[in-house]
DNA sequence: CAGCATCCTTGGCGATACTG
DNA sequence: CAGTATCGCCAAGGATGCTG
């Protein structure tokens, strides 16, 4: 059962947790402690922006924590925490799923776009 | 490592099947074969439109059969394929981290709140 | 019943500029 | 360096009405 409570609260946090940036931050972070530039730098689309936001709510929830060390010039440093690194197994088991499946997918899309060309050329025919 | 091409593809895919309602489609159809009308009742806050965008991306990228009954009123059943009953496992793993820790989360959210809610009081002291 | 087309609102997100 | 604040755009998505 995927539903446990109402379904919206359960439904929320998905939501967060699949998100394009948590995932790959969280992707990110595994490996080790890293800076907010560093952060910036390894996720390539990422904005200023959407990396404050994520690193927020990631912090928000308990999945990663906020270390500033009280220097000139100032230097904050993300880590997960053991909640945060519980979730990597099931992320990396649907990004695998992902990767493999790519190929497939792929060529799934491909078949489907023929097939609508061929019926609106069908229905074009006069 | 989970960026194994460009990164562009795999992420617009994980997008894509983490979303908030695909996941949902998938696993309301992990039972069995449904018509439109009970997905719709049983996924209580989708929107028609939404449905129908779901189920048609979800056909596209060859995870669900589409199964059209010649009769009135016409009947239309939805069923995963076999690779989309694959990417159950790896759902219900994500599926499954998130209810585990929905309530680790909220505590954690609670008490972010509290926090900044005692640090505006201590900033508003004059 | 199933689903496409249209309109319209909301808010996600990038770009930019400013602070500690 | 590591943010916060503000603006503006655009796409996601809800509501409604029409067809096969």
């Amino acid at each position: 059962m995927i539903r446990g409570d109402g379904g919206k609260t359960l439904r929320a946090i998905l939501d967060q947790i699949c998100n394009k940036w948590t995932l790959l931050v969280v992707a990110t972070l595994e490996r080790s402690r890293v800076r907010f530039t560093d952060l910036q730098h390894q996720i390539p689309g990422i904005s200023q922006r959407m990396l404050t936001l994520t690193l927020r709510n990631l912090e928000r929830d308990g999945l990663v924590s906020r270390t500033v060390h009280a220097e000139v010039p100032p230097r904050v440093e993300y880590e997960l925490t053991p909640m945060g690194r519980s979730l990597i197994p099931p992320a990396l088991a649907l990004a695998g799923w992902a990767m493999q499946h790519v190929p497939a997918i792929e060529a799934s899309r491909a078949a489907y776009a023929d097939r609508a060309e061929t019926s609106s050329q069908a229905a074009n025919r006069t």
